[in-house]
DNA sequence: CCATCAGGTCGATGGATATCGACACGAATA
DNA sequence: TATTCGTGTCGATATCCATCGACCTGATGG
């Protein structure tokens, strides 16, 4: 766990050469592979990620970031989309923590929300 | 510019009250929109959360904050994909200037790049 | 109570993209 | 030089998802 500093070829090769073959750093790398995904917070930064992959939802947030505040019908506005894809992308903002949501009678409000973990888990 | 300050819905009923018919709040918001779209950094933001925005991807990039370097096999090693597969998603991270590459040999490493702009421009 | 309005929901659809097999290419090796 | 090995490239395909029209839900106003 860690004796990982050494160079993973010179490693490699000496596994090879010392009786194991090709796939020597397979099972090795395919368990951190999967301890990493099922690492705590992984799925929560995928879906931040995720959330904001796409040209309307990043205009959204980053008029948000600028704004602070905003209703659907502003940000409808701005992104220049029908109320059902506004409605649905602000959807997803919410659903993956990125953004909070307050009702207030018929308009509905938006805001990003305070934590900003990093990208990368 | 300075005067967005005051609360949108009274404004805009205010806007209504002396005139303007529905759209009022159209024409400002469509123009900030698209400034937003066509502003320092918005693209490149873009392409950042959009190359991170897969399960494979992001694997890769979070193994790369953990270990620091790995080789291209590792990367395949860790999630199970096929290489050309891998091959693809590193290229899409090297050139979204998430990951940086290097030669050696036969092997292509990867590690992250350096800086870490905040995911909402 | 009825009309209007902001926003949510649903189904269909077109475009984007993740994935892999097959092939190509350079580097190490015998 | 021939061979193996790691990786990049190129279709083809299957899946995902952004978008919108149509309809529905709640709230406001007359």
């Amino acid at each position: 766990m860690a004796a990982a500093k050494v160079d993973h070829v010179l490693g490699e090769r000496l596994e090879r050469l010392t009786g194991e073959d090709a796939d020597s750093c397979v099972p090795g790398y395919a368990a951190l592979g999967q301890a990493v995904l099922r690492s705590e917070g992984f799925d929560a930064a995928l879906r931040r990620v995720k959330a904001l992959a796409d040209e309307s939802r990043l205009l959204a947030a980053s008029l948000l970031k600028r704004r602070g505040e905003l209703c659907a019908c502003e940000i409808q506005a701005a992104t220049g989309l029908s109320h059902a894809t506004v409605s649905h992308h602000m959807a997803i903002l919410v659903e993956s923590g990125v953004v909070e949501e307050r009702r207030r009678g018929k308009w509905m409000y938006y805001r990003l929300a305070r934590k900003s973990p990093g990208m990368i888990p």
